[in-house]
DNA sequence: TTTGGATAGTGTAAATTTGACACAAAGCTA
DNA sequence: TAGCTTTGTGTCAAATTTACACTATCCAAA
């Protein structure tokens, strides 16, 4: 928790909490980074947790999302849009979520509300193993969530939510795949994004067309099939799209 | 401020507060309801401010929001969408602020975040000279705010992005209108929504194709030209719309 | 080396939607 | 009754969307 001693100084704000839905897509499907609260909360409810924190006073919403983020993974600079705040006064409900609060230095008598990110992750720059933080965490793919601690789970859906709305009106998705990748999993990141299949054929004519893929003169190796040609995604001509008002990125 | 004698009891939160952006439609353009701080803050910045007010610890975010709009206008049950989270440390810079935060109760040295919402009022169904709340409260049409107290400006735009994003995806702009209207005025609603010009045949074409209108059989009466045919927004066949899945209400 | 399995990559035709555009009808006023 | 103002309407071309199936390429296993 000490990972920015800059912030040691400042105090912490008992009544509002950062909470981060860090999306990840494992080339498959869409997940999602959860923590393991552990034993303290298994016989009262749901052990997974979004990851989050109280905030400094001194930092801004955004500010402290960052950290929270920084805190766990280790990575800055990642692509983050608010969800909305949450706060329902009942919303800790149980004894073990007061316990846990305790553990993190969190007020657990206090009404907290909580302000909500989600942020996009290449799942491939971070491994939780990785990072001495996140001995508790993991990719949990997001179909396979069916509760989670708090409102957590409430937060998550509206984050999908969010998430599908964005990327109809920008093409955010980029943030969730690696440097180089194939029209393929570009097409499976948007149905599962979408939460809908789309014609393969249509799909690549659309993003074809809006032209801001770079070809890469390079193919796929080590498949057990026809290699696929790899992709950049062209953020010139990107800013270029966008800045003459275009904003149809819609599937 | 006691128009909900019910919280009284409750304590404030000195952390949180909620502003409201309350949209109005004056049949020309789009207009927000703002109050006006007075000499008090005149000689040091903005006077005119979004409502808003701290919460209380037994309400949820929403209910707040509900009772911020009900304390200005006597409105209850209005269209509400959250906006999100604003908490700059330092969003309260001047000392006219404090001055004017003391005065409504609120601890001006705490850090404060706000969560704002906007809500689509009726105008007709509310003059604020109507209101002894509202004795400080005026609309004012959206294109002429150039700037705010606080944050708020900031707020306001938010507000305003939102709702173009939103309007895309759900009709929501019937509650702007009086229950019957003419398809100029929805007409007019869109362009000042959407901040640009919509082709007159083409906007009616494709919202009475969405078949969520129900044509009156009564013409507007007293205008100088020729009367309109005044229409109502039909829950029943957007329910059956949305129901299928559809979501395209866009310009 | 051949074969089978798996995914990549490609085109077209029909239906739908969009965008551009102009004039007659209806009511009010002077 | 003449003039002003806004309503209400149709068409055509262009662009977009939808539905749909087969060959090419690589790897692995026989």
């Amino acid at each position: 928790m000490q990972h920015n001693p800059k912030k040691i100084n400042s105090e912490l704000n008992p009544n509002v909490s950062v909470d981060c839905v860090i999306f990840g897509f494992d080339l498959e499907q869409l997940t999602v980074l959860l923590i393991d609260r552990g034993e303290i909360s298994s016989a009262f409810g749901p052990r997974l947790a979004l990851p989050g924190n109280l905030i400094y006073d001194n930092e801004n919403l955004d500010m402290a999302a960052d950290r929270v983020l920084d805190e766990l993974t280790g990575l800055k600079n990642i692509y983050l849009e608010q969800v909305g705040a949450f706060g329902d006064p009942d919303r800790i409900h149980k004894e073990s979520d007061r316990e846990w609060l305790k553990s993190i230095r969190a007020e657990p008598e206090a009404r907290v509300i909580t302000v909500a990110y989600y942020t996009l992750v290449t799942m491939s720059q971070y491994k939780p193993q990785a990072s001495s933080f996140a001995k508790n965490a993991d990719w949990v793919p997001v179909n396979e969530i069916k509760e989670l601690a708090f409102d957590h789970f409430e937060i998550l859906q509206a984050a999908k939510e969010k998430l599908k709305q964005k990327i109809k009106i920008q093409p955010i998705g980029f943030n969730l795949l690696p440097e180089k990748f194939t029209l393929s999993q570009l097409h499976r990141l948007y149905e599962s994004i979408l939460d809908k299949p789309l014609d393969k054929r249509n799909f690549r004519r659309k993003i074809q067309k809006l032209d801001i893929l770079t070809s890469l003169r390079e193919k796929q190796r080590g498949v057990p099939h026809k290699p696929s040609l790899l992709y950049r995604f062209n953020e010139e001509k990107y800013q270029e799209l966008t800045q003459t008002g275009f904003d149809n990125f819609g599937f």
